[in-house]
DNA sequence: CGCGACGTTGATTTGCCTCAACGATTGTGG
DNA sequence: CCACAATCGTTGAGGCAAATCAACGTCGCG
């Protein structure tokens, strides 16, 4: 248990790094997680099952994304450590979700199913207003991906990730930065070995 | 003044379908709005500009959009009635905005400063409440919109488009609806084309 | 060792863009 | 209220970015 208090820290800091959060607040959601482990390749969430609750990445990496009616995945979201995943639909409302969630290496992640979240709420303020902090920003990063996904061409967005998550580039397989840039991962292939002739 | 009041009703309504609000919290959100009219193609915020302000739109349609470096126009987000609208990025961060926002026909809108919402957050607990929540579904939107934009031929988004909004099909000139869906406006003259003749 | 997923490369196809021309509609100043 | 300009929507010819399909070497893993 002395363990796990300190996995929470790293998400208690990331909530104290936008808001305040006093010590018996930090017992009071402490006392709502419950700690996962998900080996590479292990399902968090599949389609059409219900996302009850949503993960913090204590280490590791998740990924979520959709499969179309040709088979193809589009992968919405990484999430690498510190960072929260989940199908939004699905938590929010309760309804079956679209999306699968993954791991893309083993991981560790605290979970708060939507329930004792919306509990919390009410009892802690404060994580209200970190979790209304959090979702302006995912807005925002969306929302600038749908402009660059209009107006940027396969070689400028592969760029452009590149530059945003250096680190990314080195842990994913190709295949799945393809996908998230959406594109086919032999285009990908192309892109590189252009840009490297370049250099 | 009276007036005035009767318009802030319709955001009070939407304010209550997802949380409380009692008449003194109504006076405090009514006293930190200012009202606006903006004429059709008018602009309520430029490029480079910083959105001190969200608009709740009372009637009309507003726009957001982005121009690329050569020019061309890709739209975000359209606001019709009791719509919120802004550049959330410049808004959150009241850094320089990315985003132009103008009037599609003549409208009429409730502004609400950064500043004043942030206070009122603190002041009414149940506002920052309803943000987090509206900001929670906007988040859903953007997300289903990039899968789509990644998963679907244009003239599948289009039929998808008439189906969630069939009331802005017949208001807004096509060439908007085009730069919407990440289009050119003649490729999208040649989708309505083929989809008629199917019928 | 052998199988399956990954990354690469090439030939071909295709969805969408570009550019240009034209009629129809809108709006605007005289 | 009309005349003229500007913008919009349509259509066609041609071009390009990215997808498709297929073949092949490599690597990690059971």
């Amino acid at each position: 248990m002395e363990e796990m208090k300190e996995k929470a820290e790293k998400l208690f800091e990331g909530i104290k790094r936008h808001t305040e959060l006093s010590p018996a607040d930090e017992e009071k959601i402490f006392s709502r997680l419950t700690r996962k482990v998900i080996k590479r390749k292990q399902f968090y969430l599949h389609e059409g099952q219900i996302a009850k609750s949503a993960a913090f990445v204590v280490s590791g990496c998740l990924r979520s994304y959709s499969i179309d009616e040709n088979g193809f995945e589009h992968i919405l979201q990484f999430a690498p450590a510190n960072w929260w995943i989940t199908d939004m639909y699905s938590f929010i409302s309760q309804k079956e979700s679209y999306l699968n969630i993954n791991a893309v290496e083993d991981s560790e992640v605290l979970l708060l199913t939507r329930v004792d979240q919306l509990d919390l709420f009410d009892e802690v303020p404060t994580l209200e207003r970190y979790f209304r902090i959090i979702t302006e920003n995912s807005l925002v990063n969306s929302h600038r991906r749908l402009l660059d996904n209009m107006s940027l061409t396969a070689k400028e967005r592969y760029g452009k990730f590149c530059q945003v998550y250096p680190t990314l580039i080195n842990t994913l397989p190709q295949k799945q930065i393809a996908q998230f840039l959406g594109i086919t991962p032999e285009f990908l292939s192309k892109v590189r070995n252009e840009s490297l002739r370049k250099k």
